[in-house]
RNA sequence: GGGUGGAUGGCGGAACUGGCAGACGCACAGGACUUAAAAUCCUGAGACUCGCAAGAGCCGUGAGGGUUCAAUUCCCUCUCCGCCCACCA
């Protein structure tokens, strides 16, 4: 045969692939449906080999289980509103609109080269009026339910960006995606109530036993359910009560004294009872310009008394002071706490910095440290109340209930249920996101856009100077506009989306992304919803996953999706790197798919991240690992003469039967392991093992044409790794069909037993020597051929079987004295 | 600080339910082919000790202990590394 040619093989495929439209699909009702999708790619401009990773483990999912005879679904798409783009327009005077279509348009060229089993008439990007109309319609559905609030807050500011960012988006005081440090401001922004599906997010992790453990957790932390007591404080003198937030009520007769956050709004209430109030107020101004990452990594809490108030505990009825300190969160409960410093770290600190009287509620209920003294430190585990009036004596786990139920029966708290996540700010100070469909009236307040009129469309005179307010702003013939209730001159909504709203839905576009009249047809939701299989980074396990997640309970709540979760398996891979850090433009250590792909192939750049580590794992690039891949390549590609020659050598004849075997335990491993393991690097060697007894079995054997029932085979065990190549042989072969839509091989569990089989012989935990018995052979067949091996028995002799275990097919271990 | 994942040859990584540690690949060495090289095909190999050798012994999965006939795998204690969150009351 001739030489393997990578280029030609792989042009000549992908060109087939598209005139035959193997890869297009539709709903058919009878045929199981299989809906793989990788995580949509930002048009950034250029693949990398991240990408390359990503699109090549889907497409693994997608061809193996369109073998399985799956109806599948396994589309791309383009993620394509954001800054990156609207950066571009400041910098290089280009229309964003314009970047943007560039970057899709050369990295759709670079993601055809891969040969990714794409349904490519499916395909669409985010910032067309197509796509973004229905994020207004859903905006709007949503403010119809009293999921969309607006309200003033103090969110991080982006001095570089210009814009406000989301919480998550500001990782260690810096911008998540130009890194400059980010400041607190006070803006109107918009909301969406996702603290409403709190709840319903946390519990629905159970139905998602095909996610990773770890995304479950991190989510679960992100969300943050926590119980507790709201209890009120009186304020002395000031007839106000200050309501504080705890998760220990059984520490409640512990509390010394009370802190409030620096924004907490009684601080303004009562200055006029506050003697020190200067002294005050200039430690707000100060904590209010440090961000909550510069508060935190603070080591020593600062704080400050209020003079002349005080509070009183009401169990104990004595009166404590008030703190203000950053330490607190305005955000988090009702942003107060009462403080324990006996049973509570940063209480303890904050107490002896403040010489703050420290009372011991509980002690350790083990005896031995009984006579702890709180002088020595902290005590933040269970134990039993002391100190507590009516209630010493109790266990404090106990205690938890039975002191908030008093409080409430009191009256002066309740029991209640806090969350860590917030609601969700979708607001952005931008011209590349999706218009957010309201308009201001004078007269009617804020009124939504009406139905018939959307999209709101993005205006093309917008001007980008990167300063300032949003660029719609600029906009004239965006701005200006009739109010659609009472046709009075009124302004619109210059606020664009986040750009996570878009990536929220977008898998439900997929499956009917044509549509004109409604985001989607339902029906064909309906059919190809669950995501069966999911893939993509591990940096999205809070943010998009989340927000996917709770869109898509809104969805069903509209009536207009069915099922309660939108990806049924997940699956997160691990980064790519060189020499073991990211790769990166700013270092400099980017290696290019293109270069790879054109030196050895697609299906080499492939089989290599495929194979060199587990999906889920890091995995570290390396030139002569993807040598190792083409060698492999070829190695099959001569293995078609091989296979095809008549070969003779009588004097070694190999066993059929062997080669039988392990072709049938090569199509377990593999089915297996792509299917329930993702264990694709294990798939592939026992491939690589296959095809070196294949050679070994060509050499040493009388061949009856088994041989090239084997290597056809290899082929089909090999086709969703190496799609081209195999396609080419599969040809050659003389298949009609492509070996894409070819059915998977099945195996046989009767061709996989040995009739012999080697057996180690441990004596005394140690390995003494190796014996062939019959697969059948019971424990006193095996002891009798023990007894002839020489080298055994000649360990054996003189001493004294105290103990004889056989494990058929595994062990033999003798216990001698 | 909280959560979570991990630590196995020179390297990437295997090992079912506790049952021969190191599959497969890379790098390395030797042989065949070749005038030669590359490519290819074949073979070898964890460390240490003894042996000319075939081989034998012994130690080995981050460290220490435990359970077991048997531990990379289960239990306890500790060290280090990655990722996520981080003063969450």
């Amino acid at each position: 045969m001739t030489e393997y040619n990578h280029s030609e093989i792989e042009k000549k495929w992908q060109k087939k692939w598209e005139e035959d439209r193997v890869f297009e699909t539709k709903e058919q009702q009878g045929k199981e449906k299989y809906y793989c999708l990788v995580m949509l790619p930002y048009p950034s401009g250029n693949l990398h080999m991240g990408h390359v990773r990503n699109y090549g483990i889907g497409d693994v999912f997608a061809r193996f289980h369109k073998m399985k005879g799956k109806n599948i679904l396994h589309p791309i798409g383009w993620d394509a509103f954001g800054l990156p783009a609207e950066n571009a327009a400041i910098k290089n005077k280009i229309h964003p609109a314009k970047w943007t279509k560039q970057n899709i348009a050369r990295m759709r060229e670079q993601l055809k080269v891969l040969g990714i089993s794409y349904d490519w008439n499916r395909e669409f990007a985010t910032c067309t009026p197509e796509y973004y109309r229905w994020n207004q319609w859903f905006f709007i559905k949503m403010w119809e339910r009293g999921l969309i609030f607006r309200k003033s807050a103090n969110v991080n500011w982006c001095p570089s960006c210009n814009t406000v960012l989301a919480n998550e988006q500001v990782s260690k005081g810096l911008c998540w995606r130009c890194d400059s440090h980010t400041q607190q401001r006070d803006l109107e922004q918009w909301f969406i109530k996702i603290t409403d599906y709190a709840d319903e997010l946390l519990e629905g992790h159970k139905q998602l036993c095909g996610w990773p453990e770890q995304v479950l957790s991190m989510q679960k932390d992100w969300i943050g359910k926590s119980f507790g007591t709201e209890i009120e404080f009186a304020v002395t003198g000031t007839g106000k009560k200050l309501k504080i937030f705890t998760t220990r009520p059984d520490t409640l007769f512990g509390a010394t004294f009370v802190v409030v956050a620096p924004e907490h709004k009684i601080i303004d209430e009562i200055k006029s009872q506050i003697t020190n109030y200067n002294e005050i107020a200039q430690y707000v101004i100060e904590s209010g310009g440090k961000s909550n990452i510069e508060r935190s990594s603070c080591k020593e809490k600062t704080g400050i008394r209020l003079e002349g108030i005080n509070a009183l505990n009401p169990a104990t009825g004595k009166e404590i002071p008030i703190f203000t300190a950053d330490y607190v969160l305005a955000g988090y409960g009702t942003g107060a706490i009462m403080a324990v410093p006996a049973h509570d770290q940063r209480d303890w600190e904050f107490a002896k910095k403040y010489n703050i009287p420290v009372i011991e509620v509980i002690k350790s209920s083990n005896s031995c440290d009984g006579n702890q003294s709180v002088d020595k430190g902290v005590y933040e585990d269970e134990g039993v109340l002391v100190n507590s009036r009516q209630f010493s004596g109790i266990k404090s786990s106990k205690a938890f209930n039975v002191i908030s139920e008093w409080v409430e029966k009191q009256n002066f708290g309740k029991k209640t249920i806090n969350f860590k996540l917030k609601d969700w700010l979708i607001s952005r100070r931008r011209y590349w996101g999706t218009p957010i469909p309201m308009i201001h009236c004078k007269m009617c307040g804020t009124v939504p856009v009406p139905e018939k009129d959307l999209p709101v469309m993005l205006p093309e005179d917008a001007e980008f100077t990167g300063e300032g307010e949003s660029p719609l702003k600029s906009s004239k013939t965006f701005v200006n506009v009739k109010c659609p209730k009472c046709g009075m001159d009124a302004k619109r909504e210059t606020d664009t989306m986040d750009t996570f709203v878009d990536s929220s839905w977008y898998y439900t576009r997929y499956c009917d992304n044509r549509n004109d009249n409604a985001a989607f047809d339902s029906a064909k939701v309906n059919y190809w919803m669950p995501v069966n299989q999911y893939v993509g980074g591990i940096e999205h396990a809070c943010m998009h996953l989340i927000y996917s997640r709770f869109w898509y309970k809104v969805m069903r709540d509209l009536g207009i999706v069915k099922h309660d979760e939108p990806f049924e398996n997940l699956l997160t891979q691990g980064m790519v790197t060189l020499n073991g850090s990211v790769m990166s433009k700013s270092k400099g250590n980017i290696v290019s798919p293109d270069e790879i792909i054109k030196k050895y192939g697609a299906d080499t750049a492939r089989l290599f991240t495929l194979f060199a580590a587990p999906p889920q794992k890091q995995l570290d690039w390396s030139m002569e690992g993807v040598e190792g891949c083409w060698r492999f390549i070829n190695r099959i590609w001569r293995l078609f003469d091989v296979v095809h020659t008549k070969t003779e050598f009588p004097a070694a004849e190999k066993d059929k039967n062997d080669i039988l075997r392990i072709m049938h335990q090569t199509i377990k491993k593999v089915t297996v392991d792509i299917e329930k393991e993702f264990q694709f690097n294990t798939a592939i060697s026992s491939v690589m093992e296959l095809v070196n007894a294949l050679y070994t079995y060509k050499y040493h054997s009388n061949d009856d044409g088994t041989s090239a029932e084997v290597y056809k085979t290899v082929i089909l065990l090999m086709s969703p790794f190496t799609p081209h190549f195999c396609e080419e042989i599969w040809e050659r072969l003389g298949y009609k069909e492509y070996v894409s839509a070819y059915p998977w091989p099945s195996f046989d569990e009767s061709m996989m037993k040995q009739s012999s089989v080697e057996l180690p012989v441990q004596i005394n935990g140690k390995l003494r020597g190796k014996i062939i018995v019959s697969a059948e052979d019971g424990e006193d067949e095996v002891k009798k051929i023990i007894e002839k091996d020489e080298k055994i028995a000649s360990q054996l002799k003189g001493r004294q079987i105290a103990k004889f275990i056989y494990v058929r097919g595994r062990i033999v271990t003798i216990f001698v004295r």
